[in-house]
DNA sequence: GATCCCCTCCACAGATGTTGACTCAACGAC
DNA sequence: GTCGTTGAGTCAACATCTGTGGAGGGGATC
């Protein structure tokens, strides 16, 4: 095919053909329901390099199922500013990062994958509601915030995985201009 | 062991005990963890058993996973009642209902399971998303009607099989308190 | 030209859904 | 009570798919 293609840059690419096949087919059709032998299909290689790159399925799941972890986006905002600030960041990680997919397919697996599930709970809501329970003066801080990222993860299934209507077709500013009161009665 | 069992009494009680195993494990693991042979053994009984009268792992989780739809507490409601109704409705599906499981079942695999998905958006969403929305009078009310469910998925979804603390130990009362005026504010 | 390593082919072991033949107790007719 | 019938339940096996490992080819690198 190409010729004169260095052997490293070869590797780079493949590397990251297999990562973006895999985290796409997690994203669509979940953990179990995608096969090594899928990814590699869609990557244009060998099932067996898969293996040789990530070694197991579960550590391929773990390399593509990332979150990436920037919190500032919430962390920097006021009060105020935090419904708008949650929702443009979801938004964000699932129509705008380079990594998308990676949020989805952690988002798809989380309910019926036990290391999806650890890392929602431990790495994304927990850290996040954390940062939100620190700026609510209320009482309730933490529960408030809970019900937070609960709302917001409710927000991402129904819109992009469960693709409900009109919701999944809805503008950001419309759901901003909806969802942002709702969720400021939470923050008190 | 049980002498002189009617066959009938004795087909509906392994009937019975089969589903009630195979809500529990599509419950708790999801459908593709979920075994045919699990299923049966739970059950103290044979995995020939469970296809001869399920047909299929298919058709069994069909029959497992069914979110009875009884829409009264929700379409009887008052626009000022909705979120309290909605809520209650919610818990009593996890918490109270004698098919408890069922609910947890649907929900669990709504995200990785084809026909669970259907029934989450056709069956579940779509109805009530109706019937709230033919309650409230501000604009969008069809976007603010899948917000509504939205939000009571996720709350569904971080409460029961996230269990994400400390929304999973609060109680239903609290969560009326904090989440009722957020729900309220979606419905103007 | 020798070496390295990206990549492929082939095969294995285990698990899973599903099927068919079989056993045995309950049932109804006489 | 006896006997044939029905249907609940079991057992062993099949076909398939899956993740995974090992041996080898072929082009880049030195």
């Amino acid at each position: 095919m190409n010729i004169a293609v260095p052997r490293d840059e070869r590797r780079r690419r493949t590397e990251s053909a297999i990562l973006d096949a895999a985290r796409e087919l997690f994203a669509e059709s979940g953990f179990e329901r995608t096969t090594i032998r899928g990814v590699a299909s869609r990557a244009g290689i060998d099932p067996a390099l898969v293996m040789q790159y990530y070694g197991s399925k579960e550590q391929l799941f773990a390399a593509a199922a990332r979150w990436h972890l920037d919190h500032s986006s919430v962390t920097e905002a006021s009060l105020a500013e935090l419904p708008a600030a949650a929702i443009r960041d979801l938004v964000g990680h699932f129509e705008e990062a380079e990594d998308r997919g990676s949020a989805a397919a952690l988002l798809r697996n989380c309910l019926t994958h036990p290391s999806a599930a650890k890392v929602m709970r431990d790495e994304v809501m927990c850290d996040r509601a954390a940062a939100v329970a620190s700026r609510i003066e209320a009482p309730d801080a933490e529960l408030r915030a809970a019900l937070f990222g609960a709302v917001m993860m409710g927000l991402g299934m129904a819109r992009y995985l469960l693709e409900l209507e009109p919701l999944a077709s809805a503008s950001r500013e419309d759901i901003e201009r909806l969802l942002g009161p709702a969720l400021s009665a939470l923050l008190i």
